[in-house]
Parts: structure tokens; C-alpha cells; sequence
RNA sequence: GGUCCAUUCGUCUAUCGGUUAGGACGCCAGGUUUUCAUCCUGGAAAGAGGGGUUCGACUCCCCUAUGGACUACCA
């Protein structure tokens, strides 16, 4: 039976996307392309007391932003035809499902607060809700049944928690890790459905949500292995196990020192985004850093983090997102957890600012310079762009790179001063001036031919010379071509620098 | 503690029984250069340990070790 490849990115909205998550999507993304398949992005707020304001927009913005294009369900251009997307609306759909397995004796009802379990986990070491422990506790299988009617209809709140029988085989079929085998002993009795806020748990909403909206392959995070042998279990009970869906596992992203998983405060700690946008958070009021404002494109993170996990098989390392999408597959991924190099992302992003139309960064770069009141001719910026750009890893590392261009030096790099400005070079700086005054073709060629000329026939040297006239035009040890920057910067502010850097270095 | 998953250079990884164990990032050295950077060339750098299976194991199996995930009325 081939049906159509259908996936689901299905965050749940407690706060800005990780860059894990955004991993997950990309590759559920590349695999239903790839397939010729739909990929869906459903909301699983199922947990009332985590919601976060603003998440969902968040998420949507932040897969937008990367280009990863959702088929259908939230931030889809039209809906589909399974909506609502999100859980929480979704509501009267699980009850159904709910009694169901109640009726069929797959699952019951239990009472116990939560001071009750905690009082049992107390009492019991390695205490589990299962077959062992169930008749201790009071719910629908040790109540009579009267007793559970009242309770019920007292408004007393209780969960539904699914009936596993214990010591049976529970084979999942993992598309990356093969075949995983588990004991129905060790699992325990989850709660799927609580009468708190009329919502099911993440367990049962995934598996009915990916049953009606027909769902062919689950991929996800690896921390969702070991609950993968209850959902099976559930597709069993509910009797859909023919058209259960294939289940992948992804490798998690660990942080780049030491151990475990990546997590926001790696980030804070390590200085890096482990966000794909800037996040505000409205209680604390702290901003945490996204790759889109430290100056990534999209592309770059695309193509970084979909090598955190899979590669190609060939030593071919800059991917576009179509080529992604034609080569992807789920076999290529590893299994084991990818620490998070931040250097290489660094590394991708100064790739992609290399090979991206000119054109396409100078509009980003002017866009900076006019946020500094710096209004400048368009074919200028472009110029100055492509003097600098292999400089820089960030469209944000060209202002650093560039400024002097726009701006002239109020002070001078101190070391330099000292090594490069000698008793003679005040002198030898009038006289370039001189040079440089009588030169009405000031193009770049011709300044450096008659600046060498000068040099050679006054036998001056040609490092002492040059690396004052730096200091002098840039401040620092830094830029391009000397006589590069002085066409574009012109005759008289050339010269004018060069005064000032006379007058102010002692 | 229990269950599951994993283990090749510092990092991401290639290798699907026979290779001088390859590439990339980073690092180091040299070259280019008037500076910084880029770029080019070169270099150091790896199969966790122990048993098997096999003519032959990084590759297959087992054990140990280590790491990770999960173990909620969270996802």
C-alpha cells in the first residue's frame, strides 16, 4: 500500500522554536518534498498551564523565514481539510475516542490527586501507575461501579488513563534505528485524557490527530522513543494499526561542551542563538537571540544544521534547499546526537555571503548604513561591498569592515601608531599629499602607479609608507587595497585624512 | 534505580568484511599581500576496552565502560 506521504511538524506552543525543533521541521520538510508529499504544522497546546502568547506566531514566522513552506495546517496559505490545527480546538474530537476505549475496557477512569500519587511514590520506591500498582489506587477498576458514578457526577476530577497489559511485546519499526523491542511491563498506565481541562495528553492526541489526519510518517525527536511503544500500543487499540504510520526518530542536538542536550542557557553561556529569530519573553522581559538578527541567512542555517544529522554520502558541503530536498534521506541519518559546532555555522554563513549576487547584499548592507543616517550612492555601496565582503562571516561584520569608508578616523590604532608612524613620516606624508594633490585622474590604477613611482624614485620604503598612509586613511591595520579605498573615499577626503592623521598623531 | 538508544580525528561525518581509514569546520606551519582578512599549499589529529565469528574486522555478535533520552494529570 503506497499512500501519500503526509508529515507533521507538531510543536507545542510553550515558548520560542529551539533550534532543534527547527531541525525536525527541516527534515520532515525535505522528506515530504522530496516524496511529492504534504507537509502539515499542527499545534499541540494540549497543556493549558504552558501555554505562551505569541509561540505560535513565532513558529510560524520562524519556518517561514527559512523557507521551510507549510502544505497545510497552521501558516498554511488555506487550512486543509482537517481543521481545526490545534489541539486545543480539537477538543470533542478526542472524547469520542476517549469512550471508546472506556467502553472496550482499554482504558479506565482513576481518582487519585496528585498529593496521592505523591504519597505513593513516596511509599514505593520506583513506583509506576501499571498492571502491579493499579488495584492500590483508586479508580474505575477498584471502585464499584456506583461508587465511580457518584464521583463522577460530584464533579470529582479524574483522568483516563490507558489499561496496559503487562508483559507483552512491543515491536516499533524505526525508519533510522530499525527494529526496537519492548516490554509492555515497563510501560506505564499514561494518562490520556484529564476531566481538568477536557483535554487529552499529548499521547493520545498525537496518535488520534495523526489518524484522522492521515499522517504516513512520524518523524521526530529521539527524546520521543521510548513513549513511540505506547502510541503503537494505542493505534492497536484503536484498531488502526493498518494504517499506522512510520516512525523516525531523529538524533538529538547536545550542547558543544561537556554533555546532554542543547538548551537555551547553552546559548546565553556560549554566546550563540540556539533560536532561529529574536525571542522576547513577556514575563521576564529578557531578549534571547536569534540567528535572523545575528545576521545568518536563512540558507546558511538551512544547510548547517541539515549536516547536523545526515550527510550526502559525497564531500559536497553547501547545499541549496532544492538540492537538500533531492538528496535527503531518512537511511542518511545517523543515530547517534550531534554536538552543535557553532564555529562551522559561522563558517556556512561567510560561505553564502561570498556566493550571493552582489546585488543581493548591498541592498542589506545599505539597509544598515541608512539605520546609521548614512545615505550613499547606490554603485558606491557596491563597490565597497566587493572590497570587503571576503572579510566578513555577517552581513553585520561589513559595517566593521567598511566603516572608514564612510567614516573618517577620530582615532588611531595605538600599536600600529607606534610601529608604523616613525620620526620621518610626517614629512614623507606632506609630500604624498603633494603627490596625490597634483593627480587629476584618481582612479586606483593610476594613483598606485604614481604613488610607487614616487616611492621607488625617493627610495623611501615601500611598508613604511603604505602602512602610514593606512593608518592615516583607516585608523587600524585593517582593510583592502590601500588604493582602492582612497578612489572610492576621493581626492580631497583622501587628503584631508591625511592632514588630520599629521596633526593628531604625536 | 529501571527501560531504551547510541559510541570513527577536538567537532560534524564517509566507510555498508580486505582503504596508506576519506572530506569539512577548527587548529598549526608555509606561501600570496603595503595591513587585517580572504585565498592557496602542507601538517598534526580518530575506530572506548575486552572477548568471539572469519583467511581477514572500524564494519557482524556478546560483555564491559562511557554518554544520552525517557521514566508527570509536559510536550
Amino acid at each position: 500500500m503506497n499512500k501519500k506521504v503526509r508529515v507533521r511538524f507538531a510543536p507545542s506552543p510553550t515558548g520560542p522554536l529551539h533550534i532543534g525543533g527547527v531541525r525536525t521541521a527541516l527534515y520532515n520538510y525535505l522528506f515530504a518534498k522530496q516524496h511529492g508529499g504534504d507537509m502539515l504544522l499542527r499545534i499541540e497546546d494540549t497543556d493549558s498551564a504552558r501555554f505562551v502568547p505569541g509561540a505560535e506566531e513565532y513558529i510560524v514566522e520562524a519556518l517561514n523565514w527559512l523557507g521551510i513552506k507549510i502544505d497545510e495546517g497552521i501558516g498554511a496559505e488555506k487550512q486543509g481539510k482537517h481543521t481545526p490545527y490545534r489541539q486545543s480546538e480539537r477538543k470533542d474530537i478526542y472524547r469520542k475516542y476517549v469512550d471508546q476505549l472506556l467502553e472496550k475496557k482499554l482504558a479506565y477512569i482513576a481518582f487519585d490527586t496528585p498529593t496521592d500519587l505523591e504519597t505513593k511514590r513516596a511509599e514505593i520506591a520506583n513506583f509506576q501507575y501499571d498492571a502491579s500498582t493499579r488495584d492500590l489506587m483508586t479508580n474505575s477498576l477498584t471502585l464499584s461501579e456506583e461508587a465511580v458514578n457518584s464521583r463522577l457526577q460530584n464533579g470529582e476530577q479524574y483522568v483516563v488513563r490507558i489499561k496496559i497489559e503487562p508483559n507483552q511485546e512491543i515491536k516499533v519499526q524505526d525508519l533510522i534505528r530499525g527494529e526496537v523491542i519492548v516490554n509492555s511491563s515497563v510501560i506505564d498506565d499514561k494518562v490520556l485524557f484529564k476531566s481538568v481541562d477536557g483535554l487529552p495528553t499529548y499521547h493520545l492526541a498525537n496518535v488520534v490527530d495523526d489518524y484522522l489526519m492521515e499522517i504516513s510518517h512520524v518523524i521526530r525527536g529521539e527524546e520521543w522513543l521510548p513513549s513511540a511503544p505506547l502510541h503503537v500500543l494505542l493505534y492497536r487499540y484503536l484498531n488502526w494499526t493498518d494504517v499506522m504510520p512510520q516512525f523516525a526518530h531523529l538524533p538529538l542536538l547536545l550542547k558543544p561542551d561537556g554533555n546532554g542536550k542543547l538548551s537555551k542557557r547553552d546559548g546565553d553561556r556560549l554566546g550563540f542563538p540556539v533560536f532561529p529569530l529574536n525571542w522576547k519573553d513577556s514575563k521576564t522581559g529578557e531578549t534571547s537571540s536569534g540567528y535572523r538578527e545575528a545576521g545568518y541567512f536563512p540558507e546558511a542555517v538551512v544547510n548547517f544544521l541539515s549536516l547536523l544529522g545526515w550527510n550526502s554520502g559525497t564531500e559536497q558541503e553547501i547545499f541549496s534547499m532544492d538540492e537538500l530536498i533531492n538528496l535527503f534521506s531518512l537511511e542518511r541519518v545517523s543515530k547517534s546526537g550531534a554536538k552543535f559546532d557553532y564555529e562551522k555555522g559561522k563558517w556556512f554563513n561567510h560561505k553564502y555571503l561570498q556566493n550571493k549576487p552582489i546585488d543581493e547584499i548591498a541592498d542589506l548592507f545599505q539597509h544598515i548604513l541608512i539605520q546609521k543616517d548614512i545615505i550613499e550612492d547606490w554603485e558606491k555601496v557596491k563597490k565597497i561591498v566587493e572590497l570587503v565582503r571576503e572579510r566578513a562571516n555577517f552581513i553585520t561584520d561589513l559595517w566593521v569592515q567598511s566603516s572608514f569608508f564612510f567614516v573618517a578616523p577620530i582615532s588611531y590604532d595605538e600599536k600600529t601608531v607606534q610601529k608604523r608612524w616613525k620620526a620621518e613620516t610626517p614629512r614623507q606624508m606632506e609630500e604624498l599629499i603633494d603627490l596625490l594633490n597634483a593627480i587629476d585622474d584618481f582612479t586606483a590604477e593610476n594613483t598606485e602607479e604614481l604613488t610607487k613611482k614616487w616611492i621607488a624614485e625617493n627610495e623611501y620604503n615601500m611598508g613604511g609608507i603604505m602602512n602610514a598612509f593606512r593608518l592615516a586613511i583607516v585608523g587600524e591595520p585593517k582593510g583592502p587595497h590601500m588604493f582602492d579605498i582612497i578612489s572610492l573615499i576621493g581626492k580631497e577626503e583622501t587628503i584631508e585624512r591625511i592632514k588630520n592623521a599629521i596633526k593628531l598623531i604625536v
